[in-house]
DNA sequence: CTAATAAGTTAGAATAATCTAACAAAATAT
DNA sequence: ATATTTTGTTAGATTATTCTAACTTATTAG
């Protein structure tokens, strides 16, 4: 296995390549506040153990090994912050410390529980997706119905936090994955949407329904 | 702040000295499975951290300061299994190895909502006391449930000598933490104990079983 | 297109935690 | 009470991760 250091370099390695493309030394050093020196030396050992395409002045890529490895870590965290704000109520601003140190553990019967426990989730309540058992995410943008404005339409492609309840609420108003979504307008006092879909022509969405509904723009 | 491994030293010399007294450094070598002389230079820093006392040739003994460290770490040990049993719903068999690598987490605030999503327990799932939030252990009495006598209810608190084998057997009697036990009655030949306990009305436990058990009186 | 700046590399040192080999002290066994 | 065994210590090496200083390559700005 790798150690706790080597998993935090795949981890920023990981997120400043879906941020920025490529990754230059210089920004990992930055990232990861630790000297040019060091990660250059940390670049040719992951470079050895195949995680890390590595050439002299050349920007730094992940293997796929290393895709998969820091997807995992990445899978532990936001499982972990999950788990920390639905099961153990957590405002969502004291989860990310607590998940930086439990990413690292090793103990798959214990993500696999959480992950049971949240029903499965492939998106956090952010909107990222979290990797699934293989490391691999699906980078698919979404946003949340309630960042839309009036006149946008759009297609309903994930839920955020979908407990029982919340299905059957989506269930008997005909909202399925897939419903292409009109916004007529939104009221100012209590950000409700008034949007059209199917052949329902007005209906009424709180607040706190459409922030939990992801969208894709049309 | 210490690290993971001055953690492990000191967890390991709290509870050698509970179970036999004082400590060599070479039962603290066994215990760790490290090298005598890496123990050795260890214990040296570990004293010059004021966390143990440490003469040439003499037993090891943890300060107070070190009692208090490695009480600590233990507490984080215990609710953790408390937590992964009660909360997570795993087997007490199970918990052990989750358990040791949360107990170095550096996370207040996951510890105290364990701490109170359990009631503030004072013991673990496998009969061990809780050490409170200054590192401090209270050593509560309990009965075995052998020592009871027929007629008496009893809430069944911790357990000895927990092994594997025990808590499968515990698990497929629904014998779990809280569970009230009614004694029926005693055979004399054998001690072994005619309880009743959740819908079950009348089951046989041996005396070998019964004198792991530790219960307080109703 | 050079000169200056930024980024990347190499070399060498420091710290933490580990080891083996060799030696010293304490405990034990005859 | 002395020889043997066990336990404890010292010395020196090794690996992982970090650093600073010095040097090289690449990029950028006149």
């Amino acid at each position: 296995m790798h150690s706790y250091t080597e998993e935090n370099y795949l981890k920023a390695l990981f997120n400043l390549a879906n941020e920025k493309g490529e990754v230059s030394a210089n920004e990992l050093s930055k990232r990861l506040e630790i000297k040019m020196p060091t990660v250059n030396s940390m670049m040719k050992k992951l470079a050895e153990k195949k995680l890390v395409h590595y050439e002299s002045y050349k920007p730094l890529r992940l293997t796929d090994k290393g895709k998969k490895e820091a997807g995992l870590i990445i899978r532990k965290h936001r499982l972990t912050e999950m788990f920390l704000v639905q099961v153990m109520e957590f405002g969502w601003e004291q989860v990310h410390e607590i998940a930086e140190q439990m990413e690292h553990l090793h103990a798959p019967d214990f993500f696999e529980k959480m992950d049971a426990m949240l029903g499965y989730p492939t998106i956090d309540p952010h909107g990222s997706p979290i990797p699934d058992k293989s490391g691999k995410i699906s980078w698919k943008q979404y946003d949340k119905l309630s960042d839309c404005k009036a006149g946008d339409t759009v297609k309903l492609s994930a839920v955020i936090n979908g407990t029982d309840d919340f299905f059957k609420f989506l269930n008997s108003r005909g909202l399925q994955l897939g419903v292409k979504i009109k916004i007529k307008s939104i009221e100012v006092f209590d950000k409700s949407m008034h949007v059209s879909y199917l052949k329902k022509a007005n209906e009424t969405l709180s607040h706190t329904v459409t922030e939990r509904l992801l969208v894709e723009m049309e």
